[in-house]
DNA sequence: ACGAATTTGTGCGTATGTATG
DNA sequence: CCATACATACGCACAAATTCG
């Protein structure tokens, strides 16, 4: 689970809450928590659950669907893709 | 205190600007100009009124977010804190 | 065919954080 | 200290795509 410092300190000392949220997501794909092939919860749901906005949700899943972790189809979800897709930029 | 001339603030030269805006807000803070628990103006806003640089006015509000005065909320805003969280280091 | 509900896409405005010259 | 640009973040509103009754 993330653990956000709400008012206080920011992104600053450490990495943006985006960064931080797109691990957390990565996490949960690679443990199988969000299973291959399956929906992950809708960006509104991920919005309540971690308590930040749409911007940080969207540049998280964003970025997993830039390595092929994640699909979006657009007025149905967004799905995990299986490892065979995925292109790990490394970090 | 900063005085004013047509508009125009007046900075007094033997004394950082920041230091002195600081010292503004502070008493604005006290006076209950700001109130406790709401939003001052925007950093945007406090360049126009007092004609200085952001750099000015991050300065001074980063002071007294140190002492516990004010509180930032990246996205929202910059609030004032309840006395019984200021620590006032003195000076 | 229709309409409602859901999900993602997009754009706008505002505010703060960081970086650079 | 000033000026500027860009990144990060929040909130809202509306559009487009899809699903389902």
């Amino acid at each position: 689970m993330i653990e956000w410092d709400r008012g206080e300190p920011v992104w600053a000392e450490d990495s943006a809450k985006w960064k931080q949220l797109a691990q957390e997501l990565r996490e949960r794909i690679e443990s199988g928590r969000y299973r291959s092939r399956k929906r992950i919860p809708s960006q509104r749901q991920l919005e309540q659950e971690f308590g930040v906005s749409r911007d940080v949700i969207r540049q998280a899943v964003g970025h997993l669907v830039a390595m092929g972790m994640l699909k979006i189809d657009p007025g149905v979800g967004t799905s995990v893709l299986p490892p065979e897709n995925w292109r790990l930029p490394e970090e």
